[in-house]
DNA sequence: CGCAGCGCCTGAAGGC
DNA sequence: TGCCTTCAGGCGCTGC
């Protein structure tokens, strides 16, 4: 499940191969999370930027080709079209070299739209500053926080007091900070903790190329290695790293998250 | 406007 | 072996 880190990697491999390059050609799969992406050609890709989970091409024309990878998704610069039946829209480049986006269960999507003009990607319209940009800090983070009743891993998953966390880098860094997944407010000081953990869980994630569980490939192929390093996500009823007790898991809101019931008092 | 709940997707894994 | 169920979960949408 691509994160931010993941999207990150992509971005960094692909950014150097995609500016400067013209869309001949592309086709996509029927559904319309994914036909937008025929509305880039005869466009030329200035770069590729990032927001949150989001990648986003500003195009010559003066719009934006944006790609959301959802759970599954995956770019890659090929020589030819993959012969795989998960592409679910290409774009051919001048230089006779094909952009590919893979995405086995389709949760990702693909948007052409003026630049800065997201009103149809409510997501990205609302979310909050990228964890990575320097308008995340901890006092906005606390006040965005403070604005919501609903469970702190909610609230992380939202994209609103900060945009690029999913639920592996949610799980990992309150683990870190000692919040119980359960709570709807933290303290300033917890907060404060929570803003330095996600730092932290995410820049390792980064150094780490991602976290490949199953499907994550980074822009080559490769597989990350952050799933070596996780030590909560995933690991429920084996012992806590810091304290030895085992971890529980419960859902909440939908989402399975895996806690530490003596380091995460509630 | 905030929020809860549902639907979208497919492959892997486990039960019988 | 094969069928069925459950699980993974980001985000768009609907309705309260």
């Amino acid at each position: 499940m691509p994160e931010l880190p993941e999207v990150e990697t992509i971005r960094r491999q692909l950014a150097p191969r995609l500016e400067g390059r013209r869309i001949q050609d592309a086709r996509s799969h029927e559904s319309e999370k994914f036909t937008p992406a025929v509305a880039a050609v005869g466009t030329a890709v200035q770069g590729l930027n990032r927001k949150g989970k989001y990648l986003i091409a500003p195009l010559d024309d003066g719009r934006e080709l944006i790609v959301h990878l959802g759970m599954t998704g995956s770019l890659a610069v090929t020589p030819a079209i993959p012969d795989d039946p998960y592409i679910r829209a290409w774009w051919q480049l001048d230089g006779d070299e094909f952009l590919a986006y893979r995405d086995i269960r389709r949760f990702g999507r693909i948007r052409c739209v003026p630049a800065g003009q997201y009103d149809a990607i409510p997501t990205l319209a609302a979310q909050g500053p990228d964890a990575l940009s320097p308008d995340f800090t901890a006092e906005a983070f606390y006040q965005a926080i403070r604005k919501s009743r609903r469970r702190i891993p909610t609230q992380l998953l939202s994209q609103k007091p900060v945009a690029g966390i999913g639920n592996i880098y949610a799980t990992e860094a309150l683990w870190i900070a000692g919040i119980h997944p359960a709570k709807r407010r933290i303290s300033r000081a917890a907060a404060t903790k929570l803003h330095i953990a996600l730092l932290d869980v995410l820049e390792a994630g980064l150094a780490n190329g991602g976290t490949t569980l199953r499907d994550y490939r980074d822009a080559g192929g490769g597989e990350g290695s952050h799933q070596h390093a996780l030590a909560c996500y995933g690991r429920s009823g084996r012992p806590c790293r810091r304290c030895a007790t085992p971890l529980r898991h419960r859902v909440y809101d939908a989402r399975t998250v895996t806690f530490c019931p003596l380091c995460q008092p509630r």
